[in-house]
DNA sequence: CCGGTGAGTAGGAAATCCGAACTCACCATA
DNA sequence: TATGGTGAGTTCGGATTTCCTACTCACCGG
């Protein structure tokens, strides 16, 4: 009782911090649709397919959490957008990443639904890379080092 | 009322598909704890903070979705232990970008909870590049090419 | 004035989630 | 051989969220 993780407690972690934000339903649905000038009400409804309501709960959610901004482009009647901010752009390399992925894994046999291209001109296939070395990272080259109490790490990947 | 889009299906997409998948509440931490070496049932369940019923639904779920393996460590008694298949290793990248992206925008102050480094000897910070040309993917650099119908992309990303 | 559009709210039914307790098989030890 | 402990879940009712449909409210165009 006198320590300070008795059991219920998750532990600290970047990533389920920034899951709180942008890991429910349709979060990410709604910035891949904002990354692609898609912004208004009514067109995020049709293109995620999302409830109303769920959707204005999640528009409120990421503009507080400053992922997205939300502008009025025309006065009387008001009617606005929502956009990415930087913030929320730094984290369309995940949707590029899970698009690449889901192409790969879900997509054996019919075709992509979407493809990106990148300004080399080819198509966008994304990996992730070190930004010290600029290798692609792998699983085998990584060593975690916990830093703060409640961290225990059993695997291959331990320090 | 010819079109196949009538109103309430949501657009094909291999982020959605993704997301089905893995998008659910405490999926990618349970992936995060297996990249980590931490795979067994009440591991996941003390690290991750996750009833055990909803974290034995998920991790069926993964199983059947070929992210994960469920393999015996001991006959006799009987003891399991999740790991990841190579289809899940492949989506530690996104962790590693939440990671790098939490690390950067939640917090500022408060020093981060664990650090992973990179066979490089530095630090992971993971950013995402172009197979192609291996530049660090930009959102001006990219153009959406939708295959499908269903599409519209009306922003500065539009083809 | 009348219908249409954009951006939401309201309200009850349906689905999920939660926490604690329970099971079941096995081992350790006394 | 009883006693307790661990790992890996399952079961249970109740609390929360989601879902869906319908409604509002402001405005515009004809």
């Amino acid at each position: 009782m006198a320590a300070s993780r008795s059991s219920r407690e998750p532990r600290p972690c970047s990533i389920a911090d920034a899951l709180a934000l942008v890991g429910e339903k349709y979060s990410l649905l709604v910035l891949r649709e904002v990354c692609l000038g898609n912004g208004r009400f009514d067109q995020l409804v049709r293109n995620i397919g999302a409830p109303r309501d769920v959707l204005a709960t999640r528009l409120r959610r990421l503009v507080d959490a400053g992922i997205l901004t939300k502008q009025a482009y025309s006065e009387r009647p008001q009617r606005f957008e929502y956009r990415p901010t930087r913030a929320g752009l730094e984290l369309e390399p995940i949707l590029m990443t899970l698009m690449t992925w889901g192409d790969r894994h879900l997509r054996k046999d019919t075709g992509r639904p979407m493809v990106i291209e990148h300004v080399c001109g080819h198509e966008l296939l994304a990996v992730v890379t070190c930004t010290a070395c600029g290798g692609v990272v792998h699983h085998e080259d990584l060593t975690a080092h916990p830093q703060a109490p409640g961290w225990t790490v059993t695997g291959p990947t331990a320090a």
